[in-house]
DNA sequence: CGGTTTATTTTGATGACTCAAAATTTATAA
DNA sequence: TTATAAATTTTGAGTCATCAAAATAAACCG
């Protein structure tokens, strides 16, 4: 039987909290999970606790979730309709890249397979979505790229904006109105641990300064 | 607060139930929501009720439903978006016109309003649906027009196909099969009550001959 | 008209998903 | 190491949408 909008809602908010683990940890809190779906701890329980019946995840009571190999080809299947239909929204229907992800957060749940692939030959089979998030392959495979963020990046150095984990539209909206989106040209030109902020070189030599929070959404790859 | 897909089914379903009733008739009965539906007649009564608690309907119990004003405005909005959404597949995407009703059940559901004016300034601003069924407007007003079938529709006179009322893939890619996709130019030769069939003559003088059923589900116009 | 068939409604129940608040377990820190 | 705090689970309840089967109303017919 196929998985409901919620199943699968969930499946890919363990998906996304797992890869955001601390190094070594491999159970996602229920809180976590709870909080990302804005749900009540208790409801995230009962529900982890039937995906586990599925076997969809595993589930260790009081440590935490974490997706077993069907669970993650799934969610990383609902990944790739999300990210796929962001950029067709961008790329085909002209629709700010500030806007897709909440229209991608329904339809990702209803398009076909055969429309999935229709969009993937239409685009030209692409690697990532409009803010530089990997798309998973038919298979639910996915290429995983180490990139470093504008705060552990190195000083003084020629690098290329590759990705904004930050779906927020004001925050999207920002980065796209100082030139930082994907592939913009950017340098890292101090970093300050007291005032808590980084300033950037952009392109045509434009400063700006933003908070470390901010910073830590930024990925960065060499050009 | 919004409606679910479900209140947007049966919106939809009441509306096109309606408009197949016999004249003089206004109320839909709930056995043939309820199988339009796929669903129990039980089931049916329940939600019609709320459905009248909600103001989108009038039931008269043991009679039947009919959409108030506010049902109708949000039923043919989902109609809209319906055979918008089932164009753009058609047009913009090229599944073929068998595939895309199902497809387009779903979608339905989920495409924003933005997501759906886009597509429709990209077709064009379109009248008809791929099957020839009218597009609602963004007001939810239709353009009704009465057409004939081949059942009653003048012999030995040129017409053109114009709308299709069924949607079962099979019946779909038979007419496209013959040539009796809307636009296509037709002529009825001769109707036989005994063998409750129709002779057509369509493009390149090909003769065809259907049963009475079929022939009452393809509408045709003066060219 | 009265009996039978058909359509509709009512009843009782279920599954999926959710919450608030109480109970419990684990972590923290004095 | 015990008290306190934080996270998690359990409990009890509610909503929405559904079904099967019993009860009822309406329609049909000889
Ligand atoms: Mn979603
Ligand atoms: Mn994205
Ligand atoms: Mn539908
Ligand atoms: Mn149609």
């Amino acid at each position: 039987m196929l998985p409901s909008s919620t199943v699968e809602n969930y499946l890919k908010a363990i998906y996304l909290g797992e890869s955001v683990l601390p190094e070594g940890q491999r159970l996602l809190p229920m809180g976590q999970l709870a909080s990302a779906l804005s749900i009540a701890p208790g409801t995230a329980t009962t529900m982890v606790k039937a995906l586990a019946e599925s076997g969809l995840v595993e589930y260790e009571p009081y440590n935490g979730v974490r997706l077993t190999a069907s669970g993650e080809k799934l969610a990383a299947l609902v990944l790739r309709r999300h990210r796929l239909v962001e950029l067709f929204l961008v790329q085909v229907m002209g629709l700010r890249w500030d806007e897709v992800h909440d229209e991608a957060e329904q339809l990702e749940h209803v398009v076909s397979d055969r429309l999935i692939e229709r969009m993937d030959e239409m685009l030209g089979y692409p690697e990532v979505d409009p803010h530089g998030d990997p798309i998973p392959g038919p298979e639910g495979t996915i290429k995983h790229r180490e990139l470093a963020t504008l705060l552990t990046c190195p000083l003084h150095t020629p690098l290329v904006v590759t990705r904004v984990t930050d779906q927020d539209a004001a925050f999207l909206r920002f980065i796209e109105s100082h030139h930082l989106k994907p592939g913009e040209p950017i340098e890292v030109e101090a970093r300050d641990e007291v005032s808590d902020s980084v300033r950037i070189k952009g392109r045509d030599d434009q400063r700006i300064t933003i908070g470390a929070r901010a910073a830590s959404k930024l990925l960065v790859d060499q050009p």
